[in-house]
RNA sequence: GGCCCCGUCGUCUAGUGGCCUAGGACGCAGCCCUCUCAAGGCUGAGAUCGCGGGUUCGAAUCCCGCCGGGGCUACCA
């Protein structure tokens, strides 16, 4: 019988979760479902200048806001605890201290100035650097602070990527790295493949920008004895619009909160994310998440980075929107426009429901529902039809259809076209150039509101 | 500098020797619908397939060189 399929993301709390952690994380998920496999979050906090506690909750909320829940992980428990690479100390100690007594490994006391000057030296005979193993060969005297170096064996490291195929790296090209640093902690190049193999993981699934790590953290799995990963998939990279990847630094955008924040719909952002680097091979390009699942392969991934595109965001976006049902969209409305009553917001929707690639725009269709626009200035004419409009609202049944067809014959009657009728009561009624349909404008204001704020128009021009 | 990955419309991509006068989607333009804004329908512009050499009857597709972009090369992850 084959092992069943573990996979994991494991972001470090150094920053919110992003556009790269949704994307990683997504394609960890649908190889676990495929497969009927294991999710695993495990949490690289290593970096103790960077990590900050609260960060981590956010990626907690982010990747549940977009249905990415993982089967193990730090705040849930599992058969490999804990989850947190803080707390797993002793742990990489001991695998440290095994390296370093069967050879594998060395203390290193070089200063980071000496380091410098050998990197710099390097650079002027325009060698390749690598470190010098000048503490294997001839360690200086009477130190005290020290790092433990792997001993890179050389030769040559093989392994399958899914999405690339067989990869194949020259290790000698590979200088001894740093596994322990001199504040104890592990580097991500040590803990992090120790994790994959006391975990059982068995494909690893993560950014393109670790394909050139991967042969650091094999021969660290071969150097203790661990079983490798079956396969790894090497996805492309999220590039901003300059091309550069997309860093939490330079792109506070790519933050996953803000696109909750934004109102952009998780099942939308699931399917865009999707579909940027990987393609069906067909014409589809709307995927429920099962349909994802079961359509998705490493095979059809893209080899190089894709530029994040937020129109294409926006109309998938937009897509999703108007195919939610009128109480499903009013439902995710909500929090969006607390200041307009369910009802009311219900009644909107449909009006709502076309106009929007976002979910914050119905803030701006809506907020002349709660705030109290000041009334323009008209000329004879046009008070003539505010009139007119008053008389033909005054018995009218407050709802949509009967305003509009009241309208329509006030308009008539008038004899000016709609345009002239209609925009002077938009601007009377909200303020704005642009709103909903005129007559849902009206009805989703109470009738006597509505009615005083075309009354007070009149009676303010002099 | 070294190693690795990549290079088709502005963007995401289809394409694995003839089906390509290079297809789709977003965006863009025009028209229709229309009280505004959208949505919807129709039409259109937009890629000498990074460049230069080969191989071949025939290349976006194969080979070589070059150029360009990105990633890694940290006591960050």
């Amino acid at each position: 019988m084959a092992v069943s399929v573990r996979v994991r993301i494991a972001p470090s709390p150094t920053g919110f979760a992003h556009l790269g952690t949704a994307s990683t994380a997504l394609y960890n998920v649908l190889f676990a479902r495929q497969n009927g496999g294991t999710f695993v979050l495990r949490i690289d906090d290593t970096d103790m200048e960077r990590n900050r506690p609260e960060y981590e909750l956010l990626i907690f909320e982010s990747l549940r806001w977009l249905g990415l829940e993982w089967n193990e992980g730090p705040d849930k428990g599992g058969p490999f605890e804990p989850y947190r690479q803080s707390e797993r100390l002793d742990i990489y100690k001991e695998e440290a201290a095994r390296l370093l007594k069967d050879g594998n490994a060395y203390r290193c006391f070089c200063t980071p100035e000496e380091l410098e000057a050998e990197r710099k030296q390097a650079q002027l005979e325009k060698r390749p650097y690598v470190y010098s193993r000048r503490c294997l060969t001839d360690p200086p005297e009477g130190r005290t602070v020290f790092a433990v170096r792997f001993k890179v064996p050389g030769g040559e490291v093989a392994f399958t990527d899914m999405v690339r195929g067989d990869m194949r790296f020259d290790a000698s090209l590979i200088g001894d790295f740093i596994i322990v640093k001199s504040d104890g902690y592990p580097t991500y190049q040590f803990a992090s493949p120790v994790d994959d193999a006391l975990m059982k993981m068995t494909h690893v699934i993560r950014g393109e920008e670790h394909l050139s790590n991967t042969p650091y953290q094999l021969m660290v799995i071969d150097a203790l004895g661990y079983e490798r990963p079956a396969a790894f998939a090497h996805m492309p990279l999220i590039l901003a619009q300059d091309g550069a990847k997309l860093s939490k630094r330079k792109h506070p955008e790519s933050n996953l909160i803000l696109f909750r924040e934004q109102g952009y719909l998780p099942e939308a952002l699931i399917n865009y994310l999707a579909l940027l680097g990987w393609n069906p091979g067909t014409e589809q390009e709307i995927f429920s998440f099962d349909e994802l699942v079961s359509v998705f392969s490493f095979d059809r991934v893209q080899h190089g980075g894709a530029r994040f595109d937020w129109e294409k965001l926006n109309w998938l976006n937009g897509e999703y929107i108007r195919n939610l049902s009128d109480r499903e969209l009013a439902l995710r409305l909500r929090p969006f426009v607390p200041n307009v009553d369910e009802q009311t917001l219900e009644r909107a929707v449909p009006a709502l429901k076309t106009r929007m690639h976002k979910l914050t725009q119905a803030i701006d269709y809506l907020n002349y529902l709660w705030t109290d626009p000041a009334p323009p200035a008209l000329d004879s004419a046009t008070i003539e039809r505010v009139r007119s409009a008053i008389d033909a609202l005054q018995d009218v049944e407050w709802a949509p259809g009967a305003i509009e067809a009241a309208l329509e014959s006030a308009v008539a009657a008038s004899g000016a076209g709609k345009g002239k009728f209609y925009t002077p009561l938009r601007d009377v009624l909200t303020g704005k150039k642009v709103s909903l349909p005129i007559h849902y404008t009206l009805a989703l204001l109470p009738k006597d509101v509505a009615l005083s704020r075309l009354h007070r128009a009149i009676k303010a021009q002099v």
